[in-house]
DNA sequence: AATCCGGGGAC
DNA sequence: GTCCCAGGATT
């Protein structure tokens, strides 16, 4: 059975969905019966590819640093970008200051009420869209995550990949047509903790499901393979070498820029190689950059190692201190700043990771 | 249509 | 190690 299950299948799947959630839902979250479109906005924004365990502390210290959408977008950026730091995803955090100022400048601070305007937002696709449209405002439009594409695939058999552009429009069709339209926010809470409570992607819990006389793929021994996903992810190895320069109580921090990971974070002067380099290479290779004199390093510290892994990427970091007699003339991205400022700058794990050990610690302690 | 963008938890 | 998570933007 693909593409376009049997009414009556259908009809089961959102009165058996409805009366699950009014029976056995027990599921609590800060967010459920919000109300307020800012606040039901910041969290599907942090919630984008997080779990909820992961993006729970998030939401609260961000509704109580940030409480409406005009202190948002008053805020600056590094504050924000402060209490995002760790989350990941960054660009969700720089879109989400954008339209926070968009909406109090260009539009009074009034969040819009219709799904199209919503949808224009910058960093709201039609997920997100179909969320605050309707918890805020009650509009019919279904949502499809990857709740949504695992309880459908599954209930209803469904065997296209779910990452095809053949698949994505057969799964949001299909969630359309089960939309309760009377009560959609409901119905949408309540297939997103179904897929979560219940249908889990791992060990879910069919023995007890409400769904275990109708789902096609239980009766047929198939709720492991479903949903199906084309494409597997490749794991990119990169090596990045930092240099830390200090004079006179302070180092150079500078923020990232481009269309690499970590956007708008801050970083120390780095250099990225094929494969990696001695701390004499690196000193080198930013000599002859001319980001420092190679006679004004006093002292090279001893290098440190910490890898990060991402999703999709390897990252290996090599830190390496520069005291340096004279503080460079050159580059003017570098910021430099005193050590008790760095608790300011949002920074990537694998920095903070270096941080963690302290900066120019007596060699003893290494 | 493909690729990129993070970090953490479950297994 | 592998997979997945209340996805979206870019090319």
């Amino acid at each position: 059975m693909n593409s376009n299950p049997p009414s009556p299948l259908k009809k089961a799947f959102t009165k058996g969905l409805l009366k699950w959630n009014a029976g056995e839902n027990s599921r609590l979250m800060p967010w459920k019966g919000e109300k307020d479109p800012y606040r039901i906005w910041i969290s599907e924004i942090i919630l984008q590819q997080t779990r909820v365990e992961q993006g729970l502390g998030y939401y609260k210290r961000f509704i109580k640093t940030f409480p409406d959408i005009r202190q948002l977008a008053a805020a600056p950026d590094e504050k924000v970008f402060k209490c995002w730091e760790g989350l990941g995803y960054y660009s969700r955090c720089r879109n989400l200051l954008a339209t926070a100022r968009f909406i109090a400048r260009e539009r009074d601070g009034r969040f819009p009420d219709s799904y199209e305007t919503i949808l224009s937002l910058k960093g709201i696709g039609p997920y997100t869209a179909a969320a605050i449209s309707s918890f805020a405002f009650q509009l019919p439009h279904a949502v499809v995550d990857g709740n949504v594409y695992r309880v459908l695939s599954r209930y209803f058999g469904m065997d296209t990949p779910v990452d095809s552009t053949a698949g994505k429009k057969m799964f949001n069709r299909l969630a359309e047509e089960l939309l309760d339209p009377k009560q959609p926010g409901l119905y949408n809470q309540a297939i997103m903790d179904f897929g979560a409570v219940v249908c889990r992607p791992a060990a879910p819990l069919c023995d007890s499901c409400v769904f275990r006389k109708k789902c096609i793929a239980f009766r047929d021994g198939l709720v492991s393979k479903l949903p199906v996903k084309a494409k597997k992810t490749r794991i990119r190895e990169r090596w990045f070498s930092y240099t830390i320069p200090l004079y006179n109580n302070s180092l150079a921090v500078r923020r990232r820029t481009g269309k690499d990971i970590w956007q708008d974070l801050y970083e120390f002067p780095m250099i990225e190689t094929k494969k990696k380099i001695s701390p004499e290479k690196l000193v080198k290779a930013i000599a002859e950059k001319k980001w420092v004199d190679k006679k004004s390093v006093i002292t090279c510290g001893k290098p440190l190692f910490f890898r990060q892994q991402l999703s999709h990427q390897l990252i290996n970091g090599m830190f390496v201190e520069l005291h340096l007699q004279q503080r460079p003339a050159g580059e003017p991205d570098w910021q430099w700043i005193k050590k008790k400022q760095l608790e300011k700058f949002s920074f990537p794990g694998l920095i903070n990771q270096y941080l963690a050990q302290g900066i120019a610690l007596p060699r003893d302690r290494r």
